[in-house]
RNA sequence: GUCCCCUUCGUCUAGCCCGGUCUAGGACACCUCCCUUUCACGGAGGUAACGGGGGUUCGAAUCCCCCAGGGGACGCCA
């Protein structure tokens, strides 16, 4: 059998953490099993559907590199991929469902159904269907239903519990008598969710659902569907939801917590994924040290048996190690390309800058730190101005530049020259350590805290050296 | 309100199904030390958890029951 698993959206959002992790548990189970990940855009409410959902969620994905072998955009022996286009289907198999089932028109207003749920909630009730239209004569609903709008409920008999055998939470039942008859399909003609979901997974011949455990008891209902149309159930696998930092809930926090956010803040596609995996995952026993897996050991990895049942809280101190740890396997034309220059006066020293500062980023962003130390200092800060202005600050800067105009002046290296500059210095006035490599430091960067000095100075040049010490010591006199 | 689900260090988790090997392991964060002219990286240590109460048992994080807390669902949304 092989192993297919999809991702279905609703094009009226965006992919964020949330939904991102189930797409990737989707994908890797997919990809563990040797099996097809598809990919089918969930928009039958064309009322709710937002511009350039679709296509914000397919850059996005396809950015992480979850790559589907059907979707909409691809086509695939089982489409189409787009919910709207399959009206026809879910048609054809909502007259199907009407021989085998008790499926009858329902006239009840939203206002009714309303009135309803607040009556049934004052008495402590099951909040479902009352079944008012349920003992319409097929004749009278006929005949009403030329003039009347009407919704098509599947009536749910009492009976044995419903169950469901989750590859999660293991086995999951309910009670006919809570769950009510259900709409399959609304007064414009649309099927809901309920049941065009149900159809597509079927006919698509899903054998695995990954979703949310906000899903769980939609499946009840949807387990009802797949057996009186003789359709095969898949295998259900309810992942636990994703919360905040704080302990609320990520919708919350959506709006900064979306991939595409995560992306412009500097988190690469390795970093996300592995951080996303251990979400509610773990591999158990690996062998190795670490938590840090490229997506292609994910890829080997994953199964869904060992995901954890219980929520788990969104932690950007993990992410931000993760990235950090995926960012130290990329090679510098990587990182460049990553993070270019923002000012093409420093193109030609960038990869050196970058190789300075490289192991201090935990993201892409952080890697422009560096500009802080290739523009001109700032010595007005107070530590700065602190430490410029100590005791013996000016004598030994002058003394060191006095050293270093020398030995370039020999034309000897600066690496080499600067190093020696500020021992002799030091050695002429008595100073070492602190006292001595501050002020230098912080003449040339402006802070106390930084990259090395040597490869920095080098980066800069002998004649901006010359320049910034110069500066410093006029500053401190 | 009703139904469903969940509950191990601050956070992510291993262990739980198949009770003893758990004085509960790992990772992030935090603290200390080492490396180092600074910060970081790297290395070595450390602090820190089985929600509560009953049972079953020689023995329970592991099995059973109750309670509390948290989450989800209850739509002509998905």
């Amino acid at each position: 059998m092989v192993v297919r698993t999809r991702f279905a959206p609703s094009p009226s959002g965006f992919l964020h953490l949330g939904n991102a992790r189930t797409a990737l548990f989707a994908f890797l189970y997919a990809r563990a099993k040797g099996g097809r990940f598809i990919l089918r855009i969930e928009d039958t409410d064309q009322e709710r559907i937002v511009a350039g959902s679709e296509a914000s969620f397919i850059e996005d994905l396809k950015w992480l590199q979850l790559t589907w072998d059907e979707g909409p955009d691809i086509g695939g022996p089982l489409g189409p991929y787009r919910c709207s286009e399959r009206y026809d289907i879910y048609e054809r198999e909502l007259k199907r469902l009407t021989k085998l089932a008790r499926v009858y028109r329902c006239f009840c207003t939203p206002d009714q159904l309303d009135q309803d749920r607040k009556l049934l909630s004052s008495q402590k009730k099951v909040i479902k269907y009352v079944g008012r239209c349920l003992s319409i004569s097929e004749a009278d609903a006929t005949k009403r239903a030329a003039t009347e709008p009407f919704v098509w409920r599947m009536h749910v008999p009492d009976g044995a519990p419903v169950t469901i055998e989750d590859s999660i939470r293991g086995h999951v039942e309910m009670q006919r008598e809570v769950i009510g008859d259900f709409v399959l399909s609304r007064a414009s003609g649309v099927p809901v969710f309920l049941f065009a979901n149900a159809v597509d997974d079927a006919l698509q011949e899903m054998t695995h659902v990954v979703r949310g455990e906000d899903h769980l008891s939609n499946t009840f209902r949807q387990v009802l569907i797949f057996q009186t149309m003789g359709y095969k159930t898949p295998q259900f696998a309810h992942l636990p939801l994703i919360g905040a930092e704080d302990g609320g809930k990520l919708s919350k926090r959506e709006g900064s917590l979306g991939i595409r956010d995560l992306r412009e803040q500097g988190y690469i596609r390795e970093g996300i994924l592995n951080y996303l995996s251990l979400l509610g995952w773990s591999p158990g026993d690996t062998g190795k040290t670490g938590e840090k897996f490229k997506p292609e050991e994910l890829m080997k990895l994953f199964d869904l048996d060992r995901v954890h049942k219980g929520r788990a809280l969104f932690d950007f101190q993990k992410l931000n190690f993760l990235n950090q740890q995926h960012m130290n396997d990329l090679s510098l034309a990587e990182l460049e390309r990553l993070a270019p220059p923002k000012n093409s006066a420093w193109a030609p020293i960038w990869k050196d800058a970058l190789a300075l500062v490289r192991h201090d980023a935990h993201t892409v962003q952080e890697l422009y730190k560096v500009e802080k130390f290739l523009g001109q200092p700032d010595y007005q800060t107070d530590n700065a101005t602190k430490i410029l202005k100590a005791d013996k600050s000016k004598q030994a800067l002058e003394k060191g530049l006095q050293y270093l105009k020398q030995s370039l002046g020999e034309n000897k290296a600066l690496e080499e020259g600067l190093k020696q500059s500020i021992q002799s210095s030091g050695k002429d006035l008595g100073l070492k350590g602190k006292d001595l490599y501050f002020p230098f430091r912080v003449a040339i960067t402006g802070v106390e805290a930084g990259p090395e000095l040597v490869p920095l100075a080098k980066i800069l040049g002998g004649q901006e050296v010359v320049h910034r010490l110069e500066r410093a010591i006029q500053f401190a006199g």
